[in-house]
DNA sequence: AGAAGCGTATTATACAACTAATACACTTTT
DNA sequence: AAAAGTGTATTAGTTGTATAATACGCTTCT
């Protein structure tokens, strides 16, 4: 099941938004794996402490784009095939990447020294 | 002046953050100098079709970061030591690439998988 | 001196995100 | 069968973001 053990609500951005992105993300890497049970909506909103509203909408968010499977009375299952997942990662990693390569180029960063930054940063996180 | 010609609206957060981040990153880049002009409140609402309390508020929370200076009647100033442009340059840089750094471990994306991912963007962006 | 432009302030409205409390029907567990 | 847990839905209230319309006093330009 997930548990959402090691997540974290750090960013200023909508709960409802990392919650997604979480799941996403742990699709992706393959912490999260197709027929596992989401835990229930309930249950993460108290272990987050928010408001069974704010999960509810990011379970239905997954639901419509077509992550996970919900049935009244039981819990929500996660349900990506093959070409879901291919979907969600490449959408994922040009978008985290490209944002981070403006904001380099923005700052009047050029390749390497933002490779040499990167580097650094790696095992510090 | 900073005309604030080649900023863009795209991202979904606040228009008052988007704008305090376009100026901190001129800043660090040196597109920005000390002592530079802004353009008017008025004059930027209208630019970018926002209201004028969006821009009041971006430049009170510049001025208050002690990035900028207002005196009634003329047009606000950037005023920035060189300590304060390292403090800036530091924060954004880390916070930009930290973040990053922890998309790419959470989708199980290794330190050179996620250098060449970025290289491969570079140009594309 | 006068007009225009500027920073600043106030009040009101709309909308999205989030909280809060509650209810119903269904499934699973006991 | 009964109880507990589940997804789903509704209504109400608070906060932050953005819009809208004005107003005042100061500086700059003509």
């Amino acid at each position: 099941m997930i548990s959402f053990e090691d997540f974290l609500l750090e960013d200023d951005s909508p709960i409802y938004l990392q919650i997604i992105q979480y799941v996403k993300r742990g699709i992706v890497s393959g912490a999260i794996e197709n027929g596992e049970e989401m835990i229930s909506r309930r249950a993460l909103s108290t272990l987050l402490g928010v408001n069974p509203n704010t999960i509810q909408k990011a379970y239905h968010m997954l639901e419509e784009e077509g992550i996970i499977r919900s049935r009244v009375g039981a819990k929500s299952c996660v349900e990506v095939d093959e070409a879901i997942k291919e979907r969600i990662r490449l959408a994922l990693l040009s978008q985290d990447t490209i944002s981070w390569v403006q904001a380099m180029k923005q700052m009047g960063v050029d390749l390497e020294e933002a490779v040499k930054l990167a580097r650094e940063t790696w095992d510090k996180v």
